[in-house]
DNA sequence: CGATATTGGTTGTTTTTGTAACTAACAACA
DNA sequence: TGTTGTTAGTTACAAAAACAACCAATATCG
């Protein structure tokens, strides 16, 4: 019959796993700088991507337009990013990191290689391998 | 050096994944039975481990007390569960699935494999394994 | 061209969550 | 026993997210 574990259903593991880890990621990019979730996302774009416009970021790390315009008034008020307008069209604005924003980019970038490295110390580099394209994979759903 | 790509980074993976992956199933509990993510949780518990107090859900299903309370209020409401006053500890209620209760709880969870096994169709036996052993032991950190 | 629909983005409102303070029952120990 | 400390659970308040309505710029197409 079709019963299943709790335990075995994986959109609740992944809910788990996910919640678990980034708890303690969480504390560095909030205690440390005072950022939300989707802040650290979107700069973390910025950084990783170069200037983008918010459309773009929206469609890649595949957060609503609202989330994104207050994650973007947030950095913006932190003096983390500025806006220029797009030349090709006058509704959007380009999006670029500060010298402070790249700063901080790269400070967190540091620390989550470490926190992952720190993550993935146990296990194989086969169970990384595999773990990484099943998630990849079904992130892409 | 220390520098990570955004898409090899394990709490941002997974969280996508599980964005993805929840997104599907919760239309299931959400559109069907007007219930939350945190409902449905609680609600599964109950189903699967018969009856148990609002700590022990708290405990097993890591929910903080205040997200159950809610959760096991609104299933009341429901009529989906009954409390009765713990012999034990008159803290505490005994919390017990109706009928209705398990009659939504066999359907979400029949729904539940299905589901399931629609995701973990893309992947090898081999895959399966990994992935769930790797979820559970980071879900439990 | 001009009317209409669509798109990028913001703002306002409602839900949901997180945090802290509180009540009642129990436990521990002088 | 009674004083103090914990624990189970609820409630009130603050933060964050989801949802909807909106504005201005740009496509689309007669």
């Amino acid at each position: 019959m079709g019963d299943i574990d709790l335990r075995a259903f994986t959109p609740y593991l992944l809910a788990m796993a996910a919640e678990t880890t980034s708890l303690g990621f969480q504390s560095t990019y909030k205690a440390q700088h005072g950022m939300l979730r989707t802040e650290w996302r979107v700069l973390f774009h910025l950084g990783q991507y170069g200037p983008l416009t918010a459309k773009t970021i929206c469609d890649r790390a595949r957060l609503h337009k609202t989330k994104v315009s207050r994650a973007v008034a947030a950095l913006e008020a932190k003096r983390f990013l500025t806006r220029s307008e797009d030349p090709q069209d006058r509704r959007s604005d380009v999006l670029e990191l500060t010298a402070s924003g790249q700063k901080v980019f790269r400070a967190l970038t540091e620390e989550a290689a470490r926190f992952d490295a720190a993550l993935m110390e146990r296990f194989s580099a086969e169970e990384r391998r595999i773990l990484r394209q099943c998630l990849t994979r079904l992130a892409q759903l």
